[in-house]
DNA sequence: CCTTTTAGATGATGATTGTAATCTATAAAT
DNA sequence: ATTTATAGATTACAATCATCATCTAAAAGG
């Protein structure tokens, strides 16, 4: 059957991404094999390695696609207004029982840091590269360090509420959370 | 060489759940495996099904033994005063640039959170109760949820932390963190 | 004292894993 | 048109893993 076309490799190397992508937010990435993400592409393992020269890379690269995918609408704003709109919107969904409940399609950070944290390759420092990128987005003084901790408040709620057993602890964790954001952009910088 | 007798069996538990305690921590649920612990342990790991029935039982009691020795300082404290001391010491030392570097001894809920969520035994039962407990810890204001944001933000703060590259960027992760566990504690009530 | 129970060692089992070799047919390069 | 490079399939590999079976010698229990 093969060897196929240069357009059809892009095609598969992007239906790996983002197979990879929802399986590694969903399963964590030692959870996630490197034949379960290509049969999830519709393809066999043997065909990976003309891919991604590792399952670190592979994790590197799904990761920063998932950061890409999750951004895409911030990123998208330019005026001031539009910017702080998205903010808002990303916090609300962010803090959202959905978010808590569909890990697959979240923030890669809240799935993953803890994995990545671990890691010593290149997953790691994509890892860091989107703390800073988000942190960017999410800041609206003029220091980032808002945003770092904007960023650690929500990332923190959503991996605590994602231990709770029932929806209402969830949502007590949630709550917590929202009232703390809504302080920390009130109250940063005097 | 065997049997030993009932007090040397409770020795070897404890030094199984030690070892596990401080492994897990630092590689991870996946990335611990039960011959590795027995070995640090000093055992051999056909000996381990008498003690646990399962290695999410091992985890779940390593997890709960994790919390307890991290807590048990603050738990001392009877006077609100000494409460209060306990808790500023507690909130210091988490956000130190030496708990980012020493995850074996570290928060357990900042080294496992993000893996227990994805369990669906004992383990991430175990996560959500010591959430509870130390939330009650670490609030001031009679609401808990006060403790809960406060507890996110620190977990958060830690775990963005780790994820950087040098000394410096961590630093400046937990400045920010620093920051808003600050606010947070000045700003709840109103 | 004699029987029963069992902690721990050794070794096996079956499953899963990341990675590599080989094959095939076709796309790209000449 | 002929050659060369290669995407993907099949199969193989060496490791690793959780769990179990068996053996042992000594502790518990009578």
């Amino acid at each position: 059957m093969p060897r196929m076309s240069e357009a059809e490799k892009r095609k598969s190397h992007n239906k790996i991404l983002d197979a990879a992508a929802q399986m590694v937010r969903a399963k964590g990435v030692e959870g996630t094999s490197v034949s379960d993400v290509m049969q999830a592409a519709g393809l066999t393992h043997g065909g990976f390695y003309r891919h991604f020269g590792s399952k670190d890379d592979l994790v590197a690269a799904a990761f920063r696609t998932a950061v890409d995918d999750v951004l895409s609408e911030m990123e998208k704003a330019t005026s001031l207004d539009a910017k702080a709109n998205a903010r808002h919107d990303y916090i609300d969904s962010y803090l959202s029982q959905s978010h808590i409940d569909n890990r697959s399609e979240g923030c890669p950070l809240a799935a993953l840091a803890g994995d990545l944290s671990r890691d010593e390759g290149k997953a790691r420092q994509e890892g860091f590269a989107a703390v800073e990128r988000v942190a960017t987005l999410l800041k609206e003084e003029p220091d980032v360090s808002q945003g770092t901790a904007l960023l650690a408040l929500m990332l923190g709620t959503v991996t605590l509420a994602r231990l709770a057993q029932t929806k209402e602890e969830a949502g007590s964790v949630l709550q917590a959370g929202r009232k703390g954001v809504d302080l920390l952009q009130k109250n940063w910088s005097p």
